[in-house]
DNA sequence: CGACAGGTTGATTTTCATCAATAGTTGTGG
DNA sequence: CCACAACTATTGATGAAAATCAACCTGTCG
């Protein structure tokens, strides 16, 4: 795995505890430049050979600032860039032609955000911050031509890739045969899980998104996430105010299973 | 677009009427050549310049014939290949721990499959033959070394995993925010509009999957899928025996809508 | 302050799943 | 080729999960 060092999300472990909600870190300004960013992460992991660095620092890529409620890009902006969270997060949003439109993706510091522009040299979704953050701009162009000349990058970019692909196809799951119940569990497990992998708490944090981002990630209203919040709650599995959650019984919620039927 | 001489699944455009059912293909033999097969379609769409066609046909690229029901591969199993159908069709089915499946997903003829392995080196979800089928073999290896030298070739490959994350991402949307109703009609659209793009009618068409399989995909129980289709042939959208599907009203089905609710 | 967005909880309705019975299809083996 | 078994599809009756509608509370911010 990836050591804290190299994490740029460890750089500024921020973990905001319930009420202090205002996010510590300071944006990066627009024009910095972003060595020790997110690129890292996203470029080492398979460990790009020490001579190559060079040409790896050389992507251009500054760092850019985007502040709650503010998009990152839109659907259907043209495709140039791919992006490194590099500290607050976001969701990604996709539209039906009615205009209902559904949270498809969070990204937490550290994610790899844009990839839903490559296939059309457009955006397929918005990409909006949850929280003042900050993201690595990864030009596309210059990525794709280091990866001709570093294999580890190119690996690194398909693996990322596999890797959206995959977590969708697991979503898909979530959302075609779990229960509202085992949702909201899968969820939260899920972030404590990326949590650790990033050197976070896997049983505190504080989730920026509302209940209807939730529920709209989730298939559900945000009634129903609150109502089972509350009954996880009731039933010692976490202990929620507002949007800071603490998992108290993971195991527990790794238990939540289909609603029980009587006589099977 | 690719033009039918390129398209594979153009050579041989089996469109099999209701009770004559079987595939008239056939398969080819495991250890067959397959320098005219899914290859093309899966790399020269852009344009792969013609002294670089031998490179691309050194491609060890044999085909393979998958008989119904048969696994092309298995979730777990080690990840060496990429597949292009060739004829036929297949199903992508991901588990639960607990055991429950779901289909995640379909692929026609002409059509990619097997990127779920990339990110792990092992495949995530299973691909099984919904009818008598043959891929052709992409060993990813090779294919990577090939990206290397040949742009469009990196190119291309890159849209096949952008497009199947906008695809992903898409049906999460059908699972999340659709009604029943919606999700048929979204479902027997986008089929419509993949076999007009491989040269087939839109309008009719052979659905290998069972009804069950259908709801897997689209997270309902084979029951609603029935009524579901049944409704739409009581409403003249469609004509439906079985697997065999005649869209006759797809201006009617692109309005099936949200459930109206009276006072709105 | 007061308007407003976000969150919780309750009452009611709706959609869809489940259970069940039957009929149609498909493939197999005698 | 027919008969049988096994799978697949349709349709109806009933029930449960979650959506909707609604009221109220909290904290935030101009």
């Amino acid at each position: 795995m990836v050591g804290p060092m190299l994490n740029p999300a460890a750089v500024a472990p921020v973990r905001v505890r319930r009420h202090s909600a205002g996010s510590t870190h300071q944006a990066a300004r627009s024009t910095a430049r972003c060595s020790s960013c997110a690129m890292r992460h996203l470029c080492m992991p398979q460990g790009v050979a020490a001579n190559e660095l060079p040409q790896l620092e050389a992507l251009i890529c500054t760092a850019r600032a985007v502040r709650r409620g503010e998009s990152l890009y839109r659907a259907g902006d043209s495709f140039d860039n791919l992006y490194a969270v590099r500290s607050g997060s976001l969701k990604t949003v996709m539209a039906h032609r009615d205009g209902r439109e559904q949270v498809t993706g969070l990204r937490l510091a550290g994610e790899a955000l844009g990839l839903d522009g490559i296939s059309s040299d457009q955006h397929a979704c918005s990409a909006v911050a949850l929280e003042d953050s900050s993201v690595c701009i990864i030009p596309y162009a210059a990525l794709k031509h280091l990866c001709r000349e570093i294999g580890s990058m190119q690996e690194r970019l398909h693996k990322l890739m596999g890797e959206q692909i995959v977590r969708e196809a697991a979503q898909m799951m979530v959302l075609g045969s779990l229960s509202a119940d085992e949702r909201v569990a899968a969820f939260l497990l899920d972030i404590s899980e990326r949590n650790a992998q990033r050197g976070y708490s896997s049983a505190e944090f504080n989730l920026r998104m509302t209940r209807e981002d939730m529920g709209s990630y989730l298939g559900m209203t945000l009634e129903t996430v609150s109502r089972t919040l509350s009954r996880f709650q009731k039933r010692g599995l976490i202990d929620a105010q507002g949007r800071f959650i603490h998992i108290v019984d993971p195991e527990g919620l790794r238990q939540v299973g289909p609603p029980e039927r009587p006589g099977r």
